[in-house]
DNA sequence: TAGATTTAATGTTAATTAAGGTTAAAGCGC
DNA sequence: GCGCTTTAACCTTAATTAACATTAAATCTA
């Protein structure tokens, strides 16, 4: 089985840093985001089993993220972490429907014995993208699960970035994706050095599918891409 | 704004009509169709917003053709009408990316509830380009959605802009055309300075028109233009 | 009212700016 | 050190702006 994928947003590094490497110590895959306004993108591209937020945080509060992730799911389990003075009735509202809260400072048990807990009342139930899902793009074949690209008994193993990208633009293979939807799913935000960035991996994928042009990503300048698939 | 096209697969002759008066009457358009097997010709044909497929069908039934029109198309909501006695993990994995399901006997309430429902998820970014529309201008071919003009073996890659304004001449060939409604659809405000921007853009079209000579843009001062496509 | 003249609208071409593409080098994390 | 990601520098192309030319409708004038 695969690991557990957990979300962490986290704005205090040091407590970040100890809890983020706790938990892959016990074997769980962790993505820690530091900006409330960075959690919804790396939610959406993450795709975590689990939720662990601060409510405290820079941009955009813990409890705010919550609501918007349960209105994508309704089942993940999120668990917020509280300062001490946060009043009870606040916290109430969140403490069902796979919530949960653990009131800081917690140790590394407690908040184990609480992902734990919520994890089980959805694990039965719950799936990931099918371990065999395979997304055809003209020629070629990208199983995103394995970060392959297949073609012609070719296959590509792709980085984690271009398998990120590539999954994006097969999501929505002929609509417009704009520019600025891509950066903020893969990189979080839309800066300008990220833009470049997306520039590069364009160039790679582009090269990667070059092999059969009925499979084209067009550029909408100043608006963002079109992947075209026939 | 258009009507919401609603693809609606059902091979009950007496709920079936029921369903589709009961949605037009709410001011959707419904194109209906009794057997599984012809599903994904009529999606092809129609290119609706949303599909609501009966699950048990003659020839093929729903999660089959949902299957085959997500695969055409990443984004458009589908809809399950199921029967009571379907298993929960069946449905499970049909419950989530643009998917929906519905229980019979089901109200028309629920039904529009979770048709709108599904509809708001993808209605911001609803136009697709339908891969292998194609626009025939005389001797001159336009592919929308690769931002193509084919003339005899010979093909131009249009760019966005280009693209936009010769499928908006295209959509109104032979009527007129007022310019600041192309001024507005284009560039979204018809001040000065895009006016001019206008100019330059039907002068490019012009250019990769002028092969043929059924195919013209003509000027209506102080109105727009007329596309005559004899 | 024909013909000249003015004027506003559009055409044409070129220059400028901004967006994105390409490539290579520098960081970074196992 | 290796593979991936980010940063950087430079290149190309598209979109916009600008300058000037042309055209046709509107107005004027004899």
């Amino acid at each position: 089985m695969d690991k557990i994928r957990v979300l962490y947003v986290e704005d205090e590094p040091f407590l970040g840093k100890i809890v983020k490497e706790s938990l892959e110590s016990r074997d769980y895959e962790v993505r820690m985001v530091r900006d409330g306004a960075k959690a919804l993108p790396a939610y959406k591209n993450y795709a975590p089993d689990i939720c662990v937020l601060d409510v405290m945080l820079p941009n955009k509060d813990g409890f705010t993220i919550g609501q918007e992730v349960r209105a994508l799911d309704p089942r993940i389990p999120i668990l917020f972490l509280t300062a001490k003075n946060q009043t009870q009735d606040l916290l109430k509202g969140f403490e069902s429907g796979g919530n949960d809260y653990i009131k800081k400072p917690f140790s590394m048990e407690e908040l184990i014995v609480r992902m734990e807990n919520l994890l089980k009342l959805v694990k039965a139930t719950r799936q990931r993208l099918q371990p065999d899902s395979k997304i055809s793009l003209g020629s070629y074949n990208f199983l995103p699960y394995k970060y392959e690209l297949h073609h012609d008994g070719d296959i590509k193993r792709l980085s984690h970035r271009e398998a990120q990208l590539l999954q994006i633009l097969a999501n929505n293979r002929n609509y417009t994706i704009e520019r600025k939807e891509i950066l903020n799913q893969v990189w979080g935000d839309d800066s300008f050095f990220n833009s470049r960035n997306l520039d590069v991996y364009i160039k790679k994928l582009r090269d990667y599918l070059k092999n059969d042009d009925q499979v084209r990503i067009i550029t909408l300048k100043g608006v963002g891409y079109h992947f075209v698939v026939e």
